[in-house]
DNA sequence: GGCATATTCAAGAAATTTCTCGAATACGGC
DNA sequence: GCCGTATTCGAGAAATTTCTTGAATATGCC
């Protein structure tokens, strides 16, 4: 390949272009705040002051953040009145957050760790959909939404039933004995599963937490349902 | 969910820790150059200097950027006497990174400008590993890889016959008229199958390209295959 | 219109990242 | 042992990112 400089030039200049605009993404991503941001607007469309809260940010601070992921595409925001509710864009940002984990899990040990003295040890369940799908195959199991219900209306897996795992403890759900049941909640950082598979079975019931949620779901290419 | 302070407390520096960790990944990807050596050495195992040449870096900034990389487990260095060689980690990396180019190019269509400038009007081929499984499973098909042959020798796909770009333009490499052929190179943003169609068509030979490489092959759960 | 609220903007200080340059280290060949 | 080379290290300047603060904008409600 003879290559003259011109030529060499060009690429260069292609080079360059390119690998800066596709590095704004991972940019956007480099941030531990715009991370939890990030998981935190996949549960549901948020608001700014709510975002905030949560991830323990000022508001001007939040809302910077937020546009840092806006203009990357990872987030959209739709305007209702003085409020802007941030939502998460799609299947393509679930997956690369996947990945994500994937691979900062895989190169970092104390992750896993932290993970492990939080949630102390648990019960991984069922972890892939394949397995799940095999589960349910089964006569008489139903598979169960512990997420909050606000965050079931926005999105839950096909054929899912919204139990909260608040409405659970107070014990506003009746569940039939006579079922089996898989639970799952955002994912595998989340424990609201876990703690509705315990409460299931100490009232009798057969319950298997599914370790996935919504977001994985999508990443592998599902369909979320919308509403109940 | 009556959420103690202290349990807030320990659930905050719990998502500090975690997010902190996660974000160290982007963190590295998130530059220019460092995606660039990324690329580069997912082609074949490659020196310091001969990575700073091919990147237009100075060898002690090559040097920083790649040990920024194997921070992160995204590239591994193996050393040989006085020399490093830098190689990418694995399937997961790979991943990644398609989906990081995915994301990035559904977000930014100069990105997509760009290459269709540089590159300027070329036929996609096949795109898909299904379609080209297809196209192989026809008789008289073989799989060509246009890429130099060290690389060839790296990793290659299975199956896959060695036929340089260099080597078809000098005349080196015969080829069966009867055969069909369906060649590839590094992936989509390499122009070697492209010529190398081209150059067999021009010889009244039955070429398609096929726009995928062995990282993308990879990414998919593929193995490739090393040596000849 | 006037006021309360949600969000964004703008500027500056502090922290982090990046690049350069010269030196240090380490290995192989003589 | 000495020299040449490949790589890494370290310090400092320059650029970028991050966070805070206070103000500006915009919307809904009275």
């Amino acid at each position: 390949m003879p290559e003259t400089p011109a030529k060499s030039r060009r690429k260069r200049r292609f080079k360059d272009a390119v690998y800066s605009a596709v590095a704004r993404v991972p940019g956007a991503l480099a941030n531990r705040h715009r991370l939890e941001l990030l998981d935190l607007v996949s549960q549901r469309p948020r608001t700014v002051q709510d975002l905030a809260a949560e991830a323990g940010l000022t508001v001007a601070n939040a809302s910077q953040h937020l546009q840092v992921l806006s203009r990357c595409g990872l987030v959209t925001v739709e305007r209702r009145g003085t409020f802007a509710h941030y939502r998460a864009t799609g299947s393509a940002v679930y997956r690369l957050l996947v990945e994500l984990r994937a691979v900062a899990e895989a190169v970092d040990a104390s992750i896993a760790d932290a993970e492990k003295s939080y949630f102390g040890p648990r019960d991984p369940g069922i972890v892939t959909f394949a397995a799940a799908r095999e589960a349910l195959a089964a006569e008489r199991t139903a598979l169960l939404d512990a997420r909050p219900h606000e965050e079931y209306e926005a999105a839950h897996l096909p054929g899912a039933f919204s139990a909260p795992l608040e409405a659970l403890r107070a014990g506003k759900i009746a569940l039939p004995r006579s079922k089996h049941y898989v639970v799952y909640c955002r994912g595998p950082y989340c424990v609201f599963a876990d703690e509705a598979v315990v409460l299931l079975r100490e009232q009798g019931l057969h319950a298997t937490r599914l370790a996935l949620g919504p977001a994985e779901w999508v990443a592998a290419g599902g369909e979320v349902e919308l509403v109940s």
